[in-house]
DNA sequence: TTTT
DNA sequence: TTTT
């Protein structure tokens, strides 16, 4: 079924990194905080705090380069999740995790030390976990 | 800032039509089962139960014609709220407003009393939820 | 960068299968009607007919399943290309090449043969295009 | 039919004003460059040249501020036209309407002469052509 | 060259 | 518990 998300936000705190007991696969967590196209009753624009998810290398790379009110564009999906707490009493999360994370203001970010050459590097670190390879043939098309 | 989301699924049960106290408002929410594009360690195919909330007309329309097991497409934005519980115990709350909702099944539902005719009836219903109004010259690209 | 499609629309004719000279990679392409959400001056719903193109196994699964008429949902991302007719005069294409096409109105198609249990085995054949793979540890989230 | 797009990339060049012979009504084009995600065979990040239309109040924003090389998002959706040329020959064009363009490199701005004040001025005129307007209750959600 |  |  399809189930497609994309957010264009700023982090509400830097990313929590942790890792799975067991298998330790990276899983990196953090709240964009998404400005509403419309002002409520009193003309105040509210925002979503809407938390996101990273996984693997998605997750380090968001650890080490994302934090506190940093702008991205993340393209995802909606999770549901239930775990229950120590009383036994059940509880529903409902988070978006993310298979790419777009960082938009490196502009800004500048003057705290990172330069075009290392967005570049990022940019393509980011890429590469897309899953995409260069397939023969694909702009030859024969029509 | 954007805030877009995408879904295919069925409704896990009868949607719920209430009013907001004052307004009177009409407000439908319900939850769509959308399954996962892939399978858990044990081979099974999951689904996430995704909170829907739709208001006004919109509410009206899924409330009259959707149901149970009901396969719809639904667009709309993430929205978190949240709310204090008796116990004065915060609970927060991760949905999705939906501007647009597709009925996509109607072949199956002949059988229990929906025709084309009122398919169609409902669809154009449903568009005119939109807020486009035709426009002069929209066709008349001067390039 | 970000560059995501969504549509849900109707077949106009019969997808066709083409192979890359060569390395022999099939190719399909189909036009789908989408009809708009909002009417003209004259009160007539229009249509967009968006060139779509779908590569390897999702071209022939598209290629054997799908046909005039169809109503499909597809998601991809938008890509132009150019090509230089006989008399070398340029032309561009905008097209969307799919990633995920769902096929939603098996309902309608039993009646022409198709079944369930069919339809089952080609959603399972079309997520296996996904590249999606179970991976441990996912659902045991340490939070 | 749910036609929708997200793009986020750079303009080739200044956006283009027109106005509808008539009515007056103004309609901006422009090109957006969007990277690839992916490298060609011999290594090469390519992007798509994807055409953008905007209309009305959109349109002069759009002129008026954006300018070659800036970094936008667009929402928007899908169009095919035919025009016929000089010749009596049928030309068909896609491309895609926006509804929503987010500017996303103020910060590079800056020392073009842009100022954060600025640039929320600009973002406050671009949420009001979204037609969103407060709505009494929206909040109150009575579960 | 366009679908229900 | 929330960002610019």
């Amino acid at each position: 079924m399809i189930n497609m998300v994309v957010l264009i936000g700023r982090l509400t705190k830097d990313p929590v990194l942790r890792f799975i007991p067991g298998s330790g696969v990276p899983v990196a967590s953090f709240t964009l905080a998404v400005d509403r196209n419309f002002t409520n009753q009193q003309g105040v624009r509210e925002a979503d705090f809407i938390p996101i998810v990273a996984w693997r290398k998605l997750a380090e790379i968001c650890a080490n380069n994302l934090t506190k009110g940093r702008l991205v564009a993340v393209t995802g999906r909606i999770q549901t999740r239930n775990w229950d707490d120590q009383e036994g009493k059940r509880h529903f999360i409902t988070e978006v995790v993310a298979d790419n994370v777009r960082f938009l203001d490196w502009g800004n970010n500048n003057k705290q030390g990172f330069n075009v050459s290392q967005d570049n590097d990022i940019a393509h670190d980011l890429d590469s976990l897309d899953g995409f390879v260069p397939v023969e043939g694909e702009d030859e098309l024969p029509f």
